[in-house]
DNA sequence: GCCAACGTTGGC
DNA sequence: GCCAACGTTGGC
């Protein structure tokens, strides 16, 4: 099993949102990297940190669940979609998503200033100068540890 | 294939 | 709102 840190801007779509949905959709990536590993390497049964990012205290919330591997992302589809992009089309689909599903609250986030205070977590790929990837695996270690921050 | 211009991300 | 870092676009 792999982990994997997703990042979602809380005023879009944040911890409290898939709590109330359970299930929902990963949609709107669009970035090939990131693509690559919803389509390719992330399989049901992963695990997932949510990150809220863009906002006040950014920081990890909560954690997911991958439920489905990755398929067509279907808003890249529709015209009214704030993700549509006509250069995808069904037959030759473009962007992929997979399928998360809420599994709990961390019991406080943790901020992403904080997570820059442990050595532990060099390498951390959401630490890295300049990244912006909203999808990046987490090394089993790095997740181990933040989960002992709680 | 190069690379300048432009757009986006996201912390601060 | 600023701006550094990065990705994408498109002329050549």
């Amino acid at each position: 099993m792999a982990y994997w840190l997703l990042k979602s801007e809380p005023s879009t779509f944040g911890i409290d949102d898939l709590a109330a949905k359970q299930v929902d959709g990963w949609e709107g990536v669009r970035n090939y990297q990131a693509r690559n590993m919803m389509r390719d390497q992330m399989r049901r049964g992963d695990q997932a940190f949510l990150y809220h990012s863009n906002c006040a205290e950014p920081a990890i919330t909560g954690l997911m669940e991958i439920v489905r591997e990755g398929y067509p992302d279907p808003t890249a589809h529709d015209p009214e979609s704030k993700y549509y992009d006509p250069k995808s089309s069904p037959a030759q689909p473009r962007w992929f998503q997979v399928d998360v599903r809420y599994l709990r609250h961390l019991s406080r986030p943790i901020t992403l200033r904080e997570l820059r205070q442990h050595q532990a977590l060099d390498g951390l790929l959401l630490l890295r100068r300049g990244n912006r990837l909203s999808v990046t695996p987490v090394e089993p270690a790095h997740w181990d540890y933040i989960l002992t921050l709680e």
